[in-house]
DNA sequence: GTTTACATGTAATCCGTTACATGATTGA
DNA sequence: TCAATCATGTAACGGATTACATGTAAAC
């Protein structure tokens, strides 16, 4: 079935996609309503990946219509497979690297967001905590090399304080952002409350 | 002389060769010992990129031989040309953009060291208000995305919370860096005590 | 009736990764 | 002598950007 391992961008899509079923312009436009639009994908890099992931077999594309029901303005709208479903939650599995958390650390967000609605609270701690761990262990790396004062240059050791500080608060989130949900369960279907179902 | 403009990659490589005079070995081995190795050029990057320096005439190659003297191992160092010199001064020129700052923030930094023995403390203090001028913009804009409250999605709140976090950190790392710089500035030829010259 | 938004695509080009190839030198 | 390090490269492949191409529907 599955070809070679997906890019990122290709499980941003996917992903995307088992949120909501979606068409290439829907996707387009999800990116650039994002605060902070850190990637505005290009129809060039858009469009092939949505057929790659076709051919993977991991959305399913219906021709859809206009909601006038017979106009001819043509839809791709993909939604996801079984297959396609499933390497969606392996990929939210994937644990937190503490050598390329650094680099990553936007995915890892992405993934974060994902999560909500389709793992359970404690998987979400857990990934939180992995997330957390992986930033302290980096963040201790940098600080190891700190000592390494070069004496007449002093920018590269500001360049470091920049890192420090910056993993440190992403540190700091995480553990913020554990304790607040933790302190505030999602809304279980055991709750008291009118449902929705 | 110039044909299209350089990649990012390509200005570090024109940077670091400009700091000093280096091969392509050395400039791997640089990216190797950096503290939080972002990026790790494979040879199948680094090699081409520096011939493209060269054929732009920015940097100038001389086959260097072995300590020994007449051993024939093969070193190509490269040392900036007339022209190689003022395109990575331009580089190191240009404005921070609000709307990019937080893709661009690694190369922020990259530039930050880079102007180091380059600039007067005078366009270095200069670089890093336009720095946190331009992250101050960026969360500002981010902060006016926090009202939009999904109610049945904690998530996207909370990603864009690190996002502010993150960047809030980064912002008094500029103005930290700015006070630190001006207490204690650069030592100029004009000071007492004993010159390396 | 013309602009704007909707909607999907292709082609040229460029660059990076991966993997492979080659050979010299140093140290165990 | 055999491994590791030094040192530079090439070729296949894949994916992204840019620019172009095409056409429909809604809005003014």
């Amino acid at each position: 079935m599955a070809g070679r391992q997906l890019t990122s961008f290709e499980h941003i899509l996917l992903g995307l996609i088992c949120t909501a079923p979606s068409s290439g312009y829907d996707l387009k436009r999800i990116f650039a309503a994002t605060p902070m639009d850190v990637y505005q994908p290009s129809s060039g890099a858009l469009y092939p990946a949505l057929r790659r992931l076709e051919q993977n077999g991991l959305v399913r594309a219906q021709t859809s219509f206009g909601p006038a029901g017979e106009s001819a303005r043509r839809r791709r709208v993909y939604e996801p497979t079984q297959s396609g479903q499933a390497a969606h939650v392996s990929w939210l599995r994937i644990p937190v690297e503490p050598a390329t958390v650094s680099r990553d650390l936007g995915l890892q967000l992405m993934r974060f967001v994902m999560m909500e609605h389709l793992f359970p609270q404690e998987e979400i701690l857990k990934f939180l905590q992995n997330l957390a761990d992986a930033l302290a262990a980096f963040t201790a790396d940098l600080e190891r090399h700190t000592a390494d004062t070069d004496l007449n240059a002093r920018h590269p050791g500001l360049a470091l304080d920049h890192g420090l500080a910056v993993h440190r608060a992403s540190l700091r989130w995480a553990e913020r952002t554990i304790a607040a949900l933790s302190a505030a369960p999602a809304p279980s279907r055991s709750q008291s409350g009118p449902s929705t179902l």
